[in-house]
DNA sequence: AAGAATGTTATGTA
DNA sequence: CTACATAACATTCT
């Protein structure tokens, strides 16, 4: 379920709703004991996103380290907190809310260089005000590999997943094969743009929307599942209606309109 | 009800 | 060293 902008927007609603407190931390299912039990009554000083990956920052330089992964998702219950039913992986009870946590890639405690070697990792973040854009540039202009791959690659640029990719290359007329270096400046720039925007938007929505009000003929907020992608997972273009072939690329199903994208 | 999916990493092969 | 493929793992939905 999970791009850039699903966790960023984690963080800031996680953050109005745990930080400045005491926590009360616990894992029903078990896998994740150890670390909650060393959470449990702290206070949550921050929770920081960077691309995929999320920093719950506790008193006591105790650090915690979550990536959903495909399949991970948060929920969280205002009010009454029910029983955990089935494999929640980590419980955290705040002031205002709880906030559980299913099915992630990671949920561990880390520390030392553990923090700095994760982040050496990852490429800018179009989401921070942080992000340095030339990092990407550097990468994707001297590398011959295929731009959908480039794009998704986290070391190259840091939150974006197979439907803003499909999203961002359509919408600039980019196709997902060409070669990384055969980029312009100008293409480049505006590829940053929009994933800029896509990203920004899809937080601000909480959920991905890329086709225009205009295109869909509906207000955003309105249009059906199904149809909220110009070519991610759609069969002909909802842009100029052309058909959308799609392909394995970098182990993952690839979108693009030959037509809009030739 | 099998299979695909808004992901990453470790390992093997060329 | 680079590139690419495969498997492994997490869970929900159709």
């Amino acid at each position: 379920m999970p791009e850039g902008h699903t966790i960023h927007r984690a963080a800031r609603k996680q953050r109005e709703v745990l930080a400045g407190d005491a926590v009360q931390a616990s894992s029903p299912q078990g896998r994740f004991a150890d670390g909650a039990a060393l959470l449990d009554g702290r206070v949550l000083k921050d929770i920081e996103a960077y691309g995929k990956h999320l920093f719950y920052r506790f008193e006591d330089d105790l650090l915690l380290h979550v990536h959903l992964g495909l399949f991970g998702r948060f929920f969280t219950h205002k009010g009454d907190v029910p029983p955990p039913r089935g494999a929640i992986r980590l419980r955290l009870i705040g002031r205002d809310a709880a906030v559980d946590l299913r099915g992630p890639t990671a949920c561990e405690m880390i520390e030392g260089d553990d923090e700095a070697r994760l982040l050496a990792r990852l490429g800018p973040d179009p989401l921070r005000a942080d992000a340095e854009p030339d990092r990407a540039w550097d990468r994707i202009s001297r590398s011959k590999r295929e731009i959908g791959a480039l794009v998704m690659d986290q070391s190259v640029m840091a939150g974006v997943g197979n439907v803003y990719r499909a999203e961002a290359l359509h919408v600039l007329g980019i196709h997902p094969s060409r070669e990384g270096r055969s980029l312009s400046r100008e293409e480049f720039d505006a590829l940053w743009a929009t994933v800029c925007r896509m990203l920004a938007d899809g937080e601000r929505a909480g959920r991905i929307v890329t086709v225009s009000a205009e295109d869909a003929g509906v207000p955003r907020s309105r249009i059906p599942r199904g149809e909220r992608t110009y070519v991610y997972r759609q069969s002909s273009c909802r842009s100029c209606g052309g058909p959308v072939s799609s392909w394995d690329l970098a182990g993952r199903r690839s979108w693009a309109c030959e037509s809009c994208q030739g």
